[in-house]
RNA sequence: UGGCCCGUAGUUCAACUGGCAGAACGCCUGGUUUUGGUCCAGGAGGUUGCAGGUUCAAGUCCUGCCGGGCCAGCCA
């Protein structure tokens, strides 16, 4: 995997503790085998990509198996567009293509199934004949023991007459269900005779009609994890109370030894300024405020592919902050850092001018075109040089230009001289205004000894600002995305995430003015627009890019602290 | 007022298993710079949730509190 000249820090967490533990006592026979075993009914997101590195980066760091397992046990919410979505998103997050082939629960339904009947065989396993309500409320509660079903103790023969005939569809959804006997008063609810198959009518998406009896998550998790001898199966925290179950149903199994899997939690991700919960990222689709699954303000990996986001950037940054079993929310500035450390190093430059303010140079000799040599990468010399042309009608930003200028603002003002960027010296000597006062063209002096940057007499500029030439400019468009809620911690004050969604996180910038070399960009690669940001050209729409993410803005800062 | 889990700089994590509490990001100061970027140097920021106990020595072990999270789907 690269690493992009990270410094090499020593990972330590308790994970990796217990996997070196493992090789240490001999455990497993030195195997180390992992999964990432997403529902396919949606679509992966930063937390996921937290899951996949860990997963995967232990499997590689130790020699081991890393897989892709579906875990599709409920068919009413499943599908095959996110199959192909998942495994096409887990690729570009891993930087290449699978090593192993996708595995499914449903390949295992036909095991799991024959264990459930060895279950009830051992007594140990029964149908009942109860709807949901009655089953939830018998189940009790956390300080009431629960009740045990009147169908708890049928004979092993029935049970099994009975679960036969919900494997041939004789029972309608919500009929019957096959349940682990346990203990109903059990301090764990997840003990309390849970359920183990339950009757679904709905066309699987891979088993099709075969099946009319579905394996709940508790039943199929820890046999799978079995089944394909994973070793280390990791999840997130919400599942700490299932584990007694993964434990009791192996048990029952008699998996021991080697071919054992345990299950170990760790916590989620969570970032500042977004939300990760399935049912808030589908508002956001469903109700059209984003424009997509792939909307590049999404925390989805497709959103992060269209913003522009290096994977191996997010890769670093999931391998930066480790595991643990604290919940706890990162900075999204952290995310950033890491996308902004890669790109800094790769993104070749140019100039772009967002918001164009005219300026003509007074004194540039009529018609004449200058064409200047730029560097492409400052931190990547291989990057090579370009040219770009340099006549007496220029557009630059209209933010580098204050009539009035505040203290600590370095830029163009009236009377003052800054540089332009592999340009010359200018200065402002007059203002143009329409009727309303608005400014509309500046004009300006250039020093023609100032071709190198330097001015001979060895005076100082306080600032470089960046250009582009009128006649030359390419028009295109640049969509800036600010964070998808105004609050680090969406939710935190009315309790609804919804009520913060900041109503300006897309600003849609037309006629930006292009400098000409930007026409020949290969699609894919991310620019950095000189002293704006780093940029992603769209995929489809010609001209057209998406900020990745602005640079870091020390000027932002000076204002902010006002 | 059941059970399980978690509390270390602002944030996220380390601390070789009892031996001088560190890093990254963020923030601040200075230097370099034809990007207010990058880079370099430095700084602030900690009663390790609290209170006891064991020990020459405790973030680490013990006890008790406090705070937070998860669990009562035929979702995963």
């Amino acid at each position: 995997m690269e690493t992009q000249g990270e410094p090499p820090i020593k990972k330590s967490n308790f994970i990796i503790d217990l996997v070196e533990a493992d090789l240490d006592s001999n455990r497993y026979d030195g195997r180390v085998q992992t999964r990432f075993p997403p529902e396919p009914n949606g679509f992966l997101h930063v937390g996921h990509a937290k899951a996949i590195c860990l997963n995967s980066s232990i499997a590689n760091d130790y020699s081991g198996v890393f897989n892709l397992r579906y875990d599709d046990t409920n068919p009413v919410t499943e599908s095959t567009e996110f199959v192909a979505s998942i495994k096409d998103d887990l690729q570009w997050l891993l930087g290449e293509e699978l090593k192993t082939v996708p595995l499914h629960t449903s390949d295992y339904f036909k095991q799991l199934y024959l264990w459930a009947e060895d279950l009830i065989m051992k007594g140990k396993a029964y149908v009942d004949d109860q709807d949901v309500k009655t089953i939830s409320k018998q189940r009790g509660g956390f300080q009431e023991t629960g009740l045990n079903s009147p169908y708890r103790d049928r004979g092993t023969e029935e049970n099994l007459h009975l679960f036969r005939e919900m494997r041939a569809g004789k029972f309608y959804e919500g009929e019957c269900v096959l349940r682990a006997k346990i203990d109903m008063g059990h301090d764990n609810m997840n003990m309390r005779d849970p359920i183990m198959y339950r009757v679904k009518t709905e066309e699987h998406f891979r088993t099709g009609k075969e099946w009319n009896i579905y394996p709940t998550y508790d039943w199929a998790h820890g046999q799978s994890d079995a089944i394909e001898k994973v070793t280390h199966s990791l999840c997130s925290l919400e599942f700490e109370s299932h584990r007694e179950l993964y434990n009791w149903f192996l048990d029952q199994l008699e998996i021991t030894g080697n071919q054992r899997p345990y299950q170990t939690e760790f916590a989620r991700l969570n970032f500042t300024y977004t939300v990760l919960s399935k049912r808030l990222l589908k508002y956001l689709v469903e109700d059209k405020i984003v424009d997509g699954w792939d909307d590049p303000r999404m925390p989805t990996l497709r959103g992060f592919r269209k913003r522009g986001y290096p994977a191996v950037a997010v890769r670093n940054f999931c391998e930066h902050i480790g595991v643990a079993k604290t919940n706890g929310t990162h900075e999204i500035e952290l995310l950033e850092s890491f996308i902004r450390n890669n790109l800094n190093q790769n993104a070749e430059r140019r100039m772009a001018v967002l918001n164009p303010l005219k300026v003509t140079i007074t004194n540039w000799p009529e018609g004449h075109v200058d064409m200047r040599q730029a560097i492409n990468n400052p931190e990547d010399e291989s990057a090579g040089t370009r040219e770009i042309p340099f006549t007496g009608s220029l557009y630059i930003e209209r933010e580098d230009f204050m009539e009035n200028p505040e203290p600590k603002y370095y830029r163009l003002a009236p009377g003052r001289e800054v540089r332009l960027r592999y340009g010359y010296f200018i200065t402002c000597n007059k203002i143009v205004k329409d009727k309303e006062g608005n400014v509309t063209e500046l004009l300006c002096s250039y020093d023609p000894e100032t071709s190198g940057g330097k001015a001979p007499d060895g005076r100082k500029v306080k600032a470089t600002i960046h250009w582009v030439s009128a006649e030359h400019a390419l028009e295109g468009s640049a969509v800036l995305y600010d964070r998808l809620f105004s609050t680090e911690h969406p939710g935190a004050e009315t309790g609804e995430p919804l009520d913060d969604i900041n109503p300006n996180s897309k600003t849609l910038r037309e006629c930006i003015k292009l400098e000409p070399s930007i026409g020949d960009l290969t699609r894919g690669s991310v620019v950095q627009f000189e002293r704006l940001g780093y940029f992603h050209p769209d995929e489809e729409i010609p001209l057209l890019f998406h900020r990745t993410v602005g640079l870091r803005d020390e000027w932002a800062n000076i204002v902010k602290r006002r």
